[in-house]
DNA sequence: CCGGGCGTGTACGGCGCCGTATAGAGGCGG
DNA sequence: CCGCCTCTATACGGCGCCGTACACGCCCGG
């Protein structure tokens, strides 16, 4: 049999940069055709239609931003400090965060996306606490401390206030080390 | 002259009711004409195009998330601590939280309203560092403060996780008693 | 080297929306 | 009480998209 010139991966790709760049509202079919160079008849062979397009994109979101992740991460090492700046790294890369803010965005309204988001969320903050476990005993200071870590993450990339003469990245590196003191 | 069954503010109300449900792109004319038991003859005459209506849903936003904000809590009064949390709930209300976090989703892909989104939050962010100040005096410290409040705030209405047994309420309170003391 | 299938291109009907044009209704001022 | 002026309803052409139908071509297996 011929291989195929668009296989479904090549869509699950194309259908994620098109949700980075402007929501679920911007992946259209016709739209990922054309950006693909190629018509929408093969689309309909892959997937039943274009919800189940979205279903594979989140399938392959939510592995690329967990299981992925962490497996670097403890594969580099370092101390737990370094493990939680490398996770962010990684989670918020140019690739991935995009990605990440506009499901954020979209779980407002999809009840089965904020299901999906919901076990994504809790697998990072599982991981946090399990940094942060190390430099802080006390279990209320630590959920505290593992909140306003992911906060100030997600809440980065949200906010757009200036701060003075300061960066955004100098203040958060002052947050940084306050949160990993003991 | 007849009085105008649907006049401009109609318009924008159900403009920011759309957005606050859907995002920007489920502000459609002639859907808001449906929800608003009207056809969309009358809309051209007040605005037009759809932008021209984006943009004053925008400036009501705009007016009631900070002005409106900062007059009434000042007006209540009490400590920072107080104010802070209160400017929080008004801020953060069913009618003004959904319209705040569509803005922001938005803001990602256009330059316009990423401009009035900056203006805003800087706005909070002055306010916040105003009531923080009377608890910290120094400057960094402030800074860090304040990026933590305004960050938790926000990202309070975008991560999913859990927190074992605590609420979420929980583990903020326990994190605004820790910013507000000395 | 030849048939069959899979992946493609193309065309179709349908829908919802945009912005425009135009005609009607209904109150106000003369 | 009548003309006018504003607001509204309706209709239109156009566009982009969905999902379906079908015909073609190319490559693989026999």
């Amino acid at each position: 049999m011929a291989a195929p010139r668009t296989p479904r991966h090549r869509w699950i790709e194309e259908g994620l940069r098109a949700l980075a760049a402007g929501g679920p509202d911007a992946v259209r079919i016709e739209s990922l055709a054309r950006a693909l160079g190629v018509s929408k008849g093969g689309f309909y062979g892959y997937f039943e239609d274009r919800r189940a397009l979205l279903d594979e994109m989140l399938d392959t979101w939510d592995r690329r931003s967990t299981e992925d992740v962490i497996d670097r991460v403890e594969h580099e090492g370092g101390d737990a400090m370094t493990r939680a700046r490398r996770a962010a790294e990684l989670t918020f890369s140019d690739e991935l965060l995009p990605i990440d803010l506009a499901v954020r965005d979209w779980s407002r309204r999809d009840a089965a996306v904020a299901d999906r988001l919901r076990r994504v969320d809790n697998f990072r903050m599982d991981y946090l606490r399990t940094l942060l476990s190390t430099v802080c005993a006390d279990e209320e200071e630590l959920e505290a401390r593992s909140l306003i870590a992911f906060s100030v993450a997600i809440a980065d990339h949200f906010i757009a206030a200036d701060h003075g003469t300061r960066s955004r990245a100098d203040v958060r590196e002052v947050i940084r080390r306050r949160l990993f003191a003991k």
